[in-house]
DNA sequence: CCTCGACCTCAAGTTCCCTTGATGTTACCG
DNA sequence: CGGTAACATCAAGGGAACTTGAGGTCGAGG
């Protein structure tokens, strides 16, 4: 049942966790792709999996298909990426992870407790007290929300 | 220009940085609310921008709008949320930020150097080579993608 | 008074990411 | 040999999140 070790559709999207419809639309964006049998039936290399999950990673971090499929673009969509290609790809997206793992600390802090201004007293906090307007800025700490207008309220 | 310290659409939009009609549809929607002028212009309460802040923040983290909107269910949209119900949404969200944050930086991790899984080395990492299937899974490390099908080869 | 910009509504359009349905073929099972 | 499941294509549909456009109103300025 797995002969030359090539994946089925079907099979691909069992381990993938996406629906079928959802490989060939992927395959028609050119971010996978397949082999066909006599029969017209598509067959995958198994690195088609890791591919995808990759992909689907890139997804939840907010990357389109269409910037996914440019970071993909001239690896061997046949093979798993080797070393240079896959830190090509760590190197681009890196700097964007660490954004968007910044940003969700910082929400995840201010919306706890304010741990990420330093008020861990959670009394008058600026989180609590939204429309307080803060009397200084000094310690180093940061706003989440560096233009919700509390602070620049001449109109 | 400030009068009854209540803005109008185009003040909020720039200040939170969206679009009118983006506000608009915000508003179909249940997310925000305004009052009205004599003359059926829509006028906003400052809290607003702060709460549209939290939607843009809460949708990076992947929530749809509708989402945003059960969390915000019983809030007063004409108020800046007190802490009680600021710490409701909180706790309502903390452990997807955590989750999200937690897959984050495993990816950034993985796509590094494989920290994540100890083999600093470099060599003979299962990312580098995917083909691979793990002998153990002794260490506590983790896999990037736990249902990749590298491991449950049988079909 | 006239114009201009900012606003209003409502319907329709757009983009992204797929899914669904119609219709047909292939592979295997009893 | 017949049925059924899994696959194929292609066109259309669908939801989410908005944007755009048409057509109209309002208030301030020249």
């Amino acid at each position: 049942m797995d002969k030359s070790n090539l994946l089925s559709i079907g099979e691909v999207a069992r381990r993938a966790g996406v629906a079928p419809s959802a490989l060939r639309y992927y395959e028609t964006l050119g971010l996978i792709s397949s082999t066909r049998t006599a029969a017209d039936r598509r067959r995958y290399e198994r690195a088609v999996v890791r591919r995808i999950a990759v992909i689907r990673a890139a997804q939840r971090v907010g990357l389109s298909l269409h910037e996914i499929t440019e970071a993909f673009r001239d690896l061997d969509p046949h093979r798993a990426p080797n070393k240079a290609e896959w830190s090509r790809i760590s190197r681009r997206w890196r700097p964007l992870l660490e954004q968007r793992i910044a940003d969700l600390e910082k929400l995840r802090d201010d919306l706890t407790g304010c741990i990420g201004c330093g008020c861990l007293s959670l009394k008058s906090c600026r989180l609590y007290n939204p429309d307080d307007v803060l009397g200084t800025e000094g310690s180093g700490s940061r706003r989440l929300f560096p233009d919700d207008g509390f602070t620049t309220d001449p109109a």
